[in-house]
RNA sequence: AGGCCGGUAGCUCAGCUGGUUAGAGCGCGCCCCUGAUAAGGGCGAGGUCGGAAGUUCAAGUCUUCUUCGGCCUACCA
């Protein structure tokens, strides 16, 4: 070890002349603790207003946010979904234009409405007694409620919007808009009444929801049904069906088959009669599929049959059982996914008014009638031949829930026609009504749609929205596939709801025929209404009298439609009462973003009534993220025990940390998250903010002065000015086209290999011991202001609590923010490749020296670079000519600086064969030799003491004159 | 079950239209520094690119199959 100084014993301690980084920036953020207080500041400082106000004039940057359901608390999932929007705006802004966010609330809907009847049932109220405009109230201070909760929880995610100025679709101003938005397609004729089959409970008259309902046992009777094939090769023979509900046989227009399974047709030859007769009969023919022929003759008692062939049931018409009694139509075999071979006869009864799959076959099929079989109370239409009048479940009495007559009924008629096959029992699960506990039915109803097609072809709304897509640019781009494809597929868009809590139909039909009031007039009136009262002003019990009268003659024949609008009809109005009816913003949006389960939700949905009644998407880009799951890839839930929520995140590691993670994970696919993670973006954290800390430490005492002139500058210091032209393009591609991760590891990158182990471990000597006017220190405080507000800024939009800390920091202030400012100004001219081409054969040759001292270390005869003055040998001159040009003045110096060693000896050739040798690194020897002369007592470079001021020997002539400049100033 | 998508070192990510020994940062191990110090610098060990088959002179990159996982297919949002 050579660590004698020049020193006399007892010499001088330079410390404190040595100017060290200086700063009361902690190095640990203690983000849960600061995190809320920079909250505070910020709510005090009326940031979100400030900005805004600071941006008039600019161009807008139209940012749509789509509304969470305000229901629950702010789950990880929401929090990151906040985040990324928050990233979006801020770096919008400050990129220059006034980008605002608008947060938005989705507060209508079944949950509330569930909700709230959770409440009523606990306190043994039924909702069907509470008035229902009483019920809407409390559905509304329920959502109020939790929008409430989760603007608290959004705050705290450190995402600057106008909190105090949401738009929610339960806004008297919103619920008129989205039942005038409505009317448009009304007025326009683009709405039709049809019907669909959902879940229907006769006992409460009601429709329900899958989650309304509760599967429990229940014994069914069975039936194996011939259907009497009509002409054709199969004349005479009969397809089987199998079915758990009787009932629906006089609703049946159907026969549903799949082409993947082979059906054959059997002739029974004989039957079992050992028991009573069975209802087969020798010499009859039954198409069945091959599969279940067994069974089916079990259970139908055929005790031997002959297989005459396959059958393939494509086109196929057979009658029905009760023709010629009242029956007397077509029943067409239809082909369907749904059929399988798993129970019954591969033969599917369809009955398209009474099941969702029945609807799908029998609509896809081309046919638009659903025949309507059922009332609302469960009970036979009296238009239905036979049956009239017979009820399906009995809704009163002590025998509630208990079949009806209709099953019976249907059950005795087949057996007198030859129908019936077989019959038996069957205890399965079914579904019944978690309020009456009795069976539900699926029963078709009257709803509105909004067809996708018109007579025009392309002139349909599917064809404007297929075009839109086409105009939209998507992030990642497969998003415009799968939308594209839902859109391309989906049947006409069912809008009506049989519910209490949303935006109701504001439509009159006439009644009996289902044609509904065309009226501006009428419209004004109820628009008006809403407006004022909200949509309780149609669901009040005047509401005909009071739009109608005076404007329409024969007023009263007309009914009041009382279902509600699809929430997605809400949501998909938001671009309308927000984009337009605001006065901050800008319709249509440039971004919209949301999970990429909203492909499905409100991108189509806006989609939909955009281009319904504008003709364009609301939006000219879409950005879609994935969703969170746990550390272990799989989906987060509360049975796994593998759940995190912000709140956890926030107190153990600061909401930075996640903004941090969201800022470095690749969001478009499916994210992990835990604790192993957020530790690497913990990590991270200490890292960058280090990096601002020995900034701030740096430039404690800097003044910025006068712009310097770059083209003098030492060529560090141009590398780094030129690596902030790069990084400024990079960053703001990269903003531009949401691509935060590509932004973050850009800088980190910057941080790690540019700054710290290259300019700030080279300058450190210049920094701490040049005097203070060196221009070469001069120059690198010049550049480290510039990195500061390059870095700083770029950083803000992701790592707002630090960056505002940072930024404090360095400048105090009662009023500013680093979020009131821009990105930087990076001078493009800064822009030197030629220089960073140098610059990277440098560092490669650098590297090699490092090398070289490693092995030294290792052999423990060194310690410290300043110990060496290696001996650089260079075979080609492309590397040397690359140091010499990049050399201020002494080029072996320089390079020695480079390396943080004391000394250089550069030459041309290969070097001896002691030299240390890098593989990937040909054509560079590096002999590691150790300096001579003395170690500085200052900057503990080893020296020439001959070369010392003789009043300072035991410090370099450099040192000397630093310390004369210290003592003037310091007495 | 169908539609769409994904699986590269312990972690987060690069790897463009197929082309030299698959890269970076963090973490980990070891070393140095002790004037960024619960910091800074250096070196190093980690990957049969989910698995199988195929196309090709050549595949992480193309095709097929398979496995695991996610989203969607609700009068859920």
């Amino acid at each position: 070890m050579n660590n004698k100084t020049n020193a006399p014993t007892g010499g001088r301690d330079y410390r404190e002349t040595l100017v060290l980084p200086k700063t009361d920036f902690p190095m640990r953020a203690g983000l849960p603790k600061r995190e809320p207080e920079w909250i505070a500041r910020w709510q005090q400082l009326d940031i979100y207003v400030e900005i805004r106000k600071n941006s008039k004039g600019r161009e807008k940057f139209s940012y749509h946010d789509g509304p969470p359901y305000a229901n629950g608390h702010v789950h990880l999932g929401t929090a990151l979904n906040k985040i990324l929007k928050d990233f979006v705006v801020r770096s919008h802004q400050m990129m220059g234009y006034d980008a605002s966010f608008v947060p938005g609330w989705d507060c209508h809907g079944l949950p509330i409405e569930w909700k709230v009847e959770e409440g009523y049932r606990k306190k043994g109220k039924a909702k069907d007694d509470v008035p229902i405009n009483e019920f809407r109230a409390e559905c509304r201070a329920y959502a109020a409620h939790w929008l409430d909760v989760q603007r608290e929880e959004f705050k705290r995610l450190g995402v600057f919007a106008d909190w105090d100025n949401p738009y929610t679709t339960m806004a008297y101003s919103s619920e008129a808009r989205i039942a005038s938005e409505f009317l448009k397609f009304a007025e326009a004729g683009k709405l039709y009444r049809g019907s669909k089959p959902v879940m229907w409970s006769p006992v409460e008259q009601t429709a329900l929801a899958e989650a309304e309902v509760e599967y429990a046992d229940h014994v069914s009777t069975t039936i194996w049904v011939r259907f009497a094939v009509q002409g054709g090769v199969h004349d005479g023979a009969s397809v089987l069906i199998w079915t758990t509900t009787p009932w629906t046989i006089p609703a049946n227009r159907a026969v549903s088959y799949s082409k993947k399974i082979p059906y054959g047709l059997y002739e029974v030859t004989a039957i079992d009669d050992s028991e009573f007769t069975p209802w087969s009969v020798v010499g009859e023919k039954l198409i069945v599929a091959d599969s279940l022929w067994d069974d089916v003759a079990k259970t139908a008692k055929i005790s031997d049959a002959t297989r005459l062939g396959d059958v393939d049931p494509t086109g196929l018409i057979c009658a029905h059982p009760f023709t010629g009694e009242g029956y007397d139509f077509d029943v067409p075999l239809l082909e369907g996914d749904h059929v399988t071979e798993e129970a019954g006869t591969g033969f599917v009864h369809t009955a398209p008014g009474h099941g969702a799959e029945d609807y799908d076959v029998w609509l896809a099929n081309g046919y638009r009638d659903i025949p309507e079989t059922v009332g609302p109370d469960g009970v036979y239409y009296d238009h239905v031949p036979l049956f009239a009048g017979l009820d399906i479940i009995r809704t009163t009495g002590k025998k509630t829930g208990q079949d009806g007559k209709a099953n019976a009924a249907v059950l005795a008629k087949l057996t007198e026609t030859g129908a019936l096959l077989a019959r038996g029992r069957i205890t399965h699960s079914y579904p019944h009504s978690w309020r009456s506990k009795a069976p539900v039915i699926f029963r078709n109803t009257p709803q509105w749609f909004i067809p996708m097609e018109d007579d025009k072809g392309a002139e349909g709304l599917r064809g404007k929205a297929l075009a839109a897509l086409k105009e939209t640019e998507f992030f990642p781009p497969r998003g415009a596939n799968r939308i594209g494809a839902m859109v391309a597929d989906r049947p006409d868009w069912l809008i009506s709801r049989q519910r209490a809590w949303g935006v109701p139909l504001t439509l009159f039909v006439r009644q009996g025929t289902g044609e509904y009031l065309q009226n501006r007039e009428v419209n004004a009136r109820i628009i008006a209404a809403i407006e004022a009262e909200g949509a309780d002003a149609w669901v009040a019990e005047n509401a005909q009298e009071r739009f109608l009268k005076g404007l329409v003659d024969d007023w009263e024949t007309y009914e009041k439609i009382t279902d509600i609008l699809d929430v997605w009809f809400d949501s998909g109005c938001s671009h309308a009462f927000t984009l337009e009816d605001r006065e901050d913003q800008q319709w249509p949006a440039d971004v919209y973003l949301e999970g990429s389960d909203q492909h499905r939700g409100w991108f189509q949905s806006s989609l939909l009534e955009s281009c319904g009644t504008r003709g364009r998407a609301p939006y000219n880009k879409v950005v879609t993220h994935g969703f969170i799951m746990a550390e272990d890839g799989r989906k987060m839930s509360k049975s796994l025990g593998n759940t995190m929520v912000p709140e956890d995140v926030a107190r153990q590691y600061g909401i930075e940390i996640l903004r941090l993670w969201t800022a470095s994970s690749d969001y478009q696919e499916d994210l992990r998250i835990g604790d192993e993670i957020l530790k690497t973006a913990a990590d991270s954290y200490r890292k960058i903010r280090n990096t601002l800390r020995y900034l701030l430490g740096a430039l404690a005492e800097y003044e910025p002065g006068e712009e310097m002139d770059v083209a003098n500058l030492p060529s560090l210091e141009r590398l780094i000015l030129h690596r902030l032209v790069e990084l400024d393009e990079q960053v703001k591609t990269g903003y531009r086209n949401f691509d935060y991760k590509g932004v973050f590891g850009a800088i980190f990158t910057f941080c790690n290999a540019d700054l710290s182990q290259l300019f700030f471990d080279i300058r450190k000597d210049s920094l701490y011991c040049d005097p203070l006017n060196e221009p070469r220190r001069k120059a690198a405080l010049y550049v480290m202001d510039k990195v500061f507000h390059s870095v700083v800024r770029w950083l803000a939009p992701t790592l707002p609590f630090t960056t505002e800390e940072t930024w404090l920091n360095r400048f105090p202030s009662e009023t500013d923010s680093v979020h009131l400012h821009d990105f930087s100004k990076v001078d493009a001219s800064w822009s030197d490749p030629e220089l960073a081409g140098h610059w990277a054969a440098i560092r490669k040759v650098r590297k090699v020296v490092l090398g070289a001292l490693e092995v030294e270390r290792r052999e423990k005869r060194m310690g410290s670079s300043l110990q060496s003055a290696p001996i650089v040998s260079l075979a080609g001159a492309d590397d040397l000519a690359s140091i010499a040009k990049m050399a201020e003045g002494d080029t072996e110096q320089f390079f020695a600086d480079v390396c943080i060693t004391s000394g250089m000896v550069l030459q041309t050739g290969s070097g001896n064969s002691q030299g240390f040798l890098l593989e990937d690194v040909p054509g560079v020897s590096v002999e590691p030799v150790m300096a001579e002369g003395v170690k500085c007592a200052r900057s503990w470079k080893m020296f020439d003491p001959t070369t010392a001021d003789p009043a300072y020997p035991d410090i370099t002539p450099r040192d000397a004159r630093a310390v004369i400049e210290w003592d003037a100033a310091n007495g």
